[in-house]
RNA sequence: GACCCUAUCGUCUAGAGGCCUAGGACAGGAGGCUUUCAAUCUCCUAACAGGGGUUCGAAUCCCCUUAGGGUCGCCA
């Protein structure tokens, strides 16, 4: 591998649907390796071979969440770029895997098989040795292979249908992982796999890495369950007599310790996580971390900050559990260090799902600003402003470290009520308020929870809210918080 | 079943034979601050899967066992 040779990577994902965080973390580790040099190239390349698993808007998906998140390729299928088509179906129209995978017979490197799928299922389905029958089958026991290429061009003139097989030499293969080292195989325990379908279309193992060359990736960044067959891709770009790419396999992100994160589980989805109000910088820079360690201890990473300190080197080579209650906590860290206009324009919308009045939005997100981890929890915060919780529990009233009870609450209130009418609308705000509080606090001579308790609780029914009972009858304005005092003196007195 | 890969606190991880009494972060616990909850600060709990080697010395190298993951599709 020449060292003056620009490095270019391929994103290579398969429109099926959703875009799950595997998925994004193998994007963000391809675009970092380019990214991160000089003159790194990184592709999007789309991989529809399998027609009948394409899933109409995929592709969307992958482009919003690639620019969601800043991962900006150079070349692909909406920009071009000088090694297009960028599509797999596109590249098939063209006939280039044809075209490989006749001269890959020409080379020695396939033989056309005229088993049909029927056949093969009937001698799995045979009996109690079916499953090694079949194997047999593949691996390098296909009675097509005995075929001498003339007869097999005959028959396949005659119209007869056929594949193309992959034919392994005997021997043993061997290669290097960046992150796993060196892999050696006999060749024996490698099948004889499809390179083309008889539907004219290349399986994924032949089309990776015909594109692979042609578009000159020079290192192929994928999940590890690729590993098993990478000896065969190898054997591949032996028989054209193409140099090999640099190989990085990642470790896979699983949902437990068992359990590969998959589409199924729906948390796993990038766009899910942004509904939940996850921000895409807090995802990107928490995956970028789930199998990959900077050399320091610092943790927080902007994609800048990413592209400056990645190294391929430091890419672990084992499993790695996504832990969302880490990513919770570094959304918070990422909300905070927001501005609070910022803050208060992301937060907007989940105000007014809970918030149809006409509040100080620009005062809640001050009071929210440093107490939200995730923006899909504030509607369940504030929405106490709206509407008082009904029959909201007195029991709430009841506070050992505030020290106060039912008895206390309500003298509380009825001192707050007579305090608070004679506060002027004009003067009502967060210092009057809290004065007023304070004066009453040192007339009844309690201590300050006694009444500041007390009067939050009647304000919002809750056992916690973002701010206290100043910042609370501040938003609710002066004639709604009386009618909230007023309404738990009555309930207190009834109890 | 065959082949490949992996193995440090509950989780993400640091650790390239002596810097390890194993470090950091999340989570958990205790406390400070505080009008609630947070934020923040201080402190604490908690791990080298097991067994053999190699070596003066092993979390680190080798082997075996165990556990887990992956591949074995006209899926990618």
């Amino acid at each position: 591998m020449s060292e003056n040779k620009e490095i270019r990577t391929r994103f290579a994902p398969s429109p099926t649907g959703y875009m799950h965080i595997g998925n994004l973390r193998t994007a963000l580790f391809t675009y970092l390796i380019a990214k991160s040099q000089p003159n790194g190239k990184f592709i999007l390349r789309i991989e529809d071979t399998d027609q009948t698993r394409k899933v109409d808007g995929a592709v969307d998906i992958i482009y919003n969440t690639l620019k969601n998140v800043k991962l900006f390729h150079d070349e692909g299928p909406d920009i071009g770029g000088p090694y297009g088509p960028y599509v797999q179906s596109e590249r098939k129209e063209k006939g280039i895997y044809a075209e490989y995978a006749h001269k890959l017979v020409e080379l020695g490197g396939a033989f056309y098989c005229f088993c049909n799928k029927d056949d093969e299922e009937e001698i799995d389905d045979a009996s109690d040795v079916s499953s090694n029958e079949k194997a047999k089958f593949a691996k390098q026991n296909d009675p097509c292979r005995k075929i001498s290429l003339d007869e097999a061009k005959k028959r396949i003139a005659n119209g007869e249908k056929y594949v193309i097989r992959q034919k392994i030499p005997a021997g043993r293969t061997s290669f290097t992982d960046v992150v796993y080292g060196k892999i050696e195989v006999d060749n024996k325990t490698l099948d004889e796999g499809i390179m083309l379908k008889s539907d004219g279309f290349p399986t994924y193992n032949f089309a990776n890495v015909i594109d692979d060359h042609l578009q000159n990736i020079t290192h192929v960044v994928r999940g590890n369950e690729y590993l098993s067959s990478a000896p065969k891709y190898n054997i591949l770009y032996k028989a054209f007599g193409w140099e090999p790419p640099v190989y990085i396999h990642l470790p896979p992100v699983m949902r437990d310790a068992n359990h590969k994160l998959s589409k199924r589980n729906g948390d796993a989805s990038f766009e899910d996580l942004v509904a939940k109000g996850y921000l895409p910088e807090a995802i990107l820079n928490y995956i970028a971390l789930l199998g990959w360690h900077p050399e320091g201890e610092q943790e927080i990473f902007s994609l800048d900050d990413l592209l400056k300190v990645f190294s391929i080197q430091r890419i672990s080579p084992s499993a790695a559990i996504f832990d969302i209650e880490k990513l919770t906590w570094m959304n918070g860290v990422y909300i905070r260090a927001l501005d609070l206009n910022s803050f208060n324009d992301l937060a907007m919308p989940y105000y007014k799902q809970v918030i149809h009045s006409n509040i100080d939005f620009l005062f809640l997100s001050k009071m929210l600003h440093d107490r939200v981890e995730v923006l899909g929890a504030i509607p369940e915060m504030i929405d106490f402003i709206d509407s008082l919780p009904e029959n909201y529990d007195l029991e709430l009233y009841t506070h050992k470290k505030m020290k106060t009870d039912k008895d206390i609450s309500l003298k509380a209130l009825q001192e707050a009520k007579s305090a608070f009418e004679n506060i002027n609308d004009s003067d009502w705000n967060d210092a009057k308020i809290h004065d007023v509080i304070m004066d009453l606090v040192a007339k009844l001579e309690w201590k300050n929870g006694q009444v500041f308790w007390p009067i939050r609780v009647a304000l919002s029914g809750k056992q916690f809210t973002p701010g206290g009972a100043v910042e609370i009858a501040n938003i609710l304005g002066k004639t709604e918080t009386l009618k909230r005092i007023n309404l738990g003196i009555e309930r207190l007195s009834n109890s």
